[in-house]
DNA sequence: TTGTATGCGTTATCAA
DNA sequence: TTGATAACGCATACAA
């Protein structure tokens, strides 16, 4: 019985083997009643002894439902879709349900091809994951099953959307550092070709504004998401405005490239300048020195909250519209506060 | 006709509308022959203005196979599964091949609740991936479907197993940094509780052996998989051996600490001394002042040939026991050639 | 050229 | 308590 040569057992095999007819041998298995215990026990035996696994196939065929889902992505980074992946397989329990993993790589044939072929497999929904927060097309309002839009919202309004708040997130961010007693508080933004980056930098002043403060330096620095564009602007910052005291950087990479200059030119963190990033992406928020504290999107709280929307909608109970989540600061050494 | 609300069209539907039986439909929709041109044309119309997608589940109860595979994994990250599932799409192409990702987390229990779950969807045969070089448990040779385990080779010598070459890839690394002229290389590994650490550290060893030179600092540091670690390393090693003009890291994590430590104490890169990180993980080298040469493990291409192995059994040609894939080096501007 | 009938593996209904 | 049978949607062998 080398792997591959032997053919899956059937409930045929289990009936014949336990004598009895498929019929019963299904009732025995599905612990329906009217079946002797005798003979269940007898069915269940046969059943384990030839490793029976019910075929999913022929039940969905049946049922209308496969407990599946497909998840289709474009981030080949897996920054978003992974956290949302295990999001998803949590909330509908791994056991019940599967979820297909597509990548279209940005490229929307292959997108439409992937769409055909989960429709084709018969998920139960499709759960569309962007990498970035600008509204993408919608699928269409044609589709035999439903969708959830996650992290893009469509750009549609009848489709289910779930986002990140990211004015909020800023917001917080920036509350977070106020707490910590500081006074001047600059914010080196990502690629302003992203609507994040004005929905940060929105989120950052709104909050600037609420506590009376005004953004050191005049202005927001806007440049790209890399680590080299968080040396060049914190170097920048640091010519302009010596006395800064803290930093909100639209990345985790940024903040990495700022934190790196600010200990170049001997300020010591967080005593002299406290630094907040934002994405709280593992690999550089705990490796950096100090640890980097940054706004966590709950990646894996929107995937879960996916798969419940998604589990609504099949049982015919759509909620059109937006949903945000908020998100939530994860503190680290690069933020102690001063008192 | 919102998402959810209209069930899928069938064969049935297709053929009803345009006048025909199923059996025609079917014959005119998969380009058999014996059925009049006008007719198929008919048949091929209607079934585009449905919409109509052959429902796959009840083509594979019938064929036998259901075009899709399961690919198990237990890394969180990410960082392996995510690539190797990439050359798994790509080998099958996209279109005809679906893939189940489901993540174990690391528990044995977790991980036979999928298998269970993926043999009874009826995949066509498995693909595991681990996150260590190390054996994993085999998951028997009883199962229905082949089983390609990838990156942690399976425990049993019947099994199909792909995976890295961590000693000749170590000793590329270092064959590298003497063709860049190099004399006195150190290496800080990382955790010595994986095998990879001394997989690379013995192929460290070959290759400077081989190049008639010997460790600078004439011993291996063991640390962790951290840039702590690199960083702790590092200054270590400047003190033991400040002549040093190479350092050869387990990791990229490593590298980076290592690179931030030579930069504060002054030395330049790659003037002074060279560096070269394993993993090629562009988060990391992109980022890197000066950005960080590194070993890549080609884990799309380890996923390429995993769907290309597992083909092969499927189609009954069964390719026991441990093929190894070769890394590469990624040169960037922390190893420019001294000359 | 077209249509009828059968089977894939399962569950549910109903008759025995 | 058990078993025969009809679905589910499709492809195919065979009859018309």
């Amino acid at each position: 019985m080398a792997n591959g040569s032997s053919r899956a057992t059937t409930l045929t095999d289990v009936a014949r083997l336990a004598g009895v007819s498929v019929a019963t041998a299904s009732k025995a298995l599905n612990g329906r009643a009217g079946v002797r215990t005798e003979t269940r026990e007898r069915v269940v035996d046969v059943a384990k002894r030839l490793a029976f696994q019910p075929n999913a196939l022929a039940k969905s065929l049946l049922a209308g439902r496969t407990g599946t889902v497909g998840l289709l992505t474009s981030d080949m980074e897996g920054r978003f879709s992974l956290p949302i992946m295990m999001g998803v397989e949590d909330a509908f329990g791994a056991a019940r349900t599967s979820v297909f993993l597509c990548d279209a790589r940005g490229d929307s044939i292959r997108e439409q091809h992937h769409v055909d072929a989960l429709l084709s497999r018969r998920v139960d929904g499709l759960i569309v994951v962007g990498s970035r927060t600008e509204p993408r097309p919608s699928l269409g309002r044609g589709l035999p099953v439903p969708v959830v839009y996650v992290y893009s919202p469509s750009d549609h309004p009848d489709d289910m959307s779930l986002v990140i708040d990211n004015v909020a997130g800023a917001s917080l961010a920036i509350q977070h550092l106020v707490t910590g007693g500081r006074k001047r508080i600059a914010h080196i933004a990502g690629d302003p070709g992203y609507q994040a980056t004005h929905d940060r930098a929105r989120g950052a002043e709104a909050a600037l504004d609420a506590a009376g403060l005004s953004l050191a330096c005049g202005r927001i620095h806007y440049g790209s998401w890399t680590e080299a564009w968080g040396r060049g602007a914190t170097r920048m910052l640091l010519a302009d405005e010596p006395a800064v005291d803290a930093i909100f950087c639209g990345s985790d990479q940024i903040a990495r490239g700022c934190l790196e200059v600010l200990r170049d030119q001997g300020r010591e963190i967080p005593d002299d300048v406290a630094v907040i990033g934002f994405d709280n992406w593992e690999v550089l928020t705990v490796n950096a020195r100090p640890e980097l504290t940054s706004v966590d999107m709950r990646l894996e709280e929107l995937g879960r909250r996916a798969a419940q929307r998604l589990y609504e909608a099949i049982d015919e109970r759509m909620t059109p519209g937006v949903e945000m989540l908020h998100c939530q600061i994860v503190q680290r050494g690069s933020t102690i506060p001063l008192n």
